[in-house]
DNA sequence: AAAAACATACAATCATGTATGTATGTAAGT
DNA sequence: ACTTACATACATACATGATTGTATGTTTTT
């Protein structure tokens, strides 16, 4: 049992150290972008070299999907539990569920970090196609979570029968990023972002409950 | 005559050459971003060495400003002149515009590319500041025009007199960069996305006109 | 001849990947 | 109980290649 107890705390160090890596390169990432920063930066602000990022990731590209899934698999089962929890009252749980997110995006620097960099830090490019695949990951996780959730509240009478849910999903979803990237590019410009994106949000029910042009057959008015 | 005729020419031929490097910069950085970029490879591609860069250009910065400018200038004049000639009716004439961006940016690939560039492939670093700056001054730009037409349309009735605007076209902005970003990170998403962006407009404009809490004191409801 | 409009050559830096070194803990054999 | 062997968890060193800025040609007009 004492063997045991050290190989623990054997492990827990190497694990302690993988963790600093990972807070490092969200730092730097954050910082000189994703393309810019070398290894040796992370190694340097973790208080490790090169060495041990090497051990503990394959390369640049996977210490970036792990710090992406060390963040993202936490959010996705919170907004999982969240929207299997919506049987009664969808809307409420949505409005709660999101408001849930813009506190771990305020309140959480793991969360923000993360999500700026993803948004603001990193490239697109042809090669780094984990990239890509990370952003459209998050985005139909979301949007399937988002989609069950309306379908529910269609059921339940609380938005109208014939509202057109994927344009509805697409619209919440874009409106909401577009907003977190405005805040993160001007932060200054939000006194209180959490108020604002609560009106935000609330106007956005206001719209899927009452815009013709969300429905189904949308009206086809002169253009 | 004859003599400024061929200096003309000349010049012509300097412009022509300094066009295809700005031509060659929008695809190579859209292909492989801002920062994995090599100024070797914008020449290749533009058929010239580093060297004729080096005459046009102070530096890669410099010439990523430029190229953004080629674009936002007659962008930037556009939408002037629409605003200006919005004096009667400034909703349509917003409705308007709003299509002809969307036409200039799925027809027009310089628009196109410095679009994408600017929303996918560059990233914000602390020194590249010239960077926010670009997004900022786009930003500011295009949000004055909102607010004057919007106040427009306050005037004229159009709108609701306790409209927010700030806040409206805080939410206009960010949704609608929101859909062209996940426009251009999954562009298979939409069949025709200038019809699903005339919807959405018209969806926002709904927004603007019914929603309480776009107004300058919003329900306080329970939450 | 001199300025414009480039091309070429060079020096300095820097990042990546890998190979190798090292310290520590542990399991196995005797 | 003691050594040997080995694996873990890193650090160090090196080879390679790429990029930037600049300095120095070269050609073509004027």
């Amino acid at each position: 049992m004492a063997s045991r107890s050290k190989e623990n705390i054997q492990k827990k160090k190497a694990a302690d150290t993988r963790n600093s890596i990972l807070d490092a390169a969200e730092d730097v990432f954050n910082d000189r972008g994703y393309s810019k920063t070398s290894l040796n930066e992370i190694a340097l602000v973790a208080g490790v070299t090169r060495g041990a990022i090497y051990w503990h990731f394959k390369n640049k590209e996977d210490l970036f999907n792990e710090m992406c899934e060390r963040v993202r698999t936490p959010m996705r089962e919170q907004l999982e539990k969240a929207v299997a929890d919506s049987a009664g009252n969808p809307i409420s749980q949505l409005r709660r569920t999101h408001d849930y997110i813009m506190q771990e995006m305020v309140n959480n620097p793991h969360y923000r970090k993360v999500v700026e960099i993803l948004l603001l830090k990193c490239e697109h490019t042809s090669e780094a196609t984990h990239i890509l695949q990370n952003k459209r990951d998050w985005r139909n996780s979301v949007s399937d979570l988002l989609q069950t959730a309306l379908e529910n509240a269609k059921r339940q009478g609380e938005l109208p029968e014939d509202l057109d849910v994927a344009m509805a999903v697409d619209m919440m979803f874009s409106s909401f990023w577009g907003m977190i990237g405005d805040w993160l590019v001007s932060p200054g410009r939000y006194q209180d972002i959490r108020q604002h994106a609560r009106r935000r949000h609330k106007a956005m029910f206001d719209l899927l409950r009452f815009s013709p042009h969300l429905r189904m057959n949308p009206p086809e008015d002169v253009f």
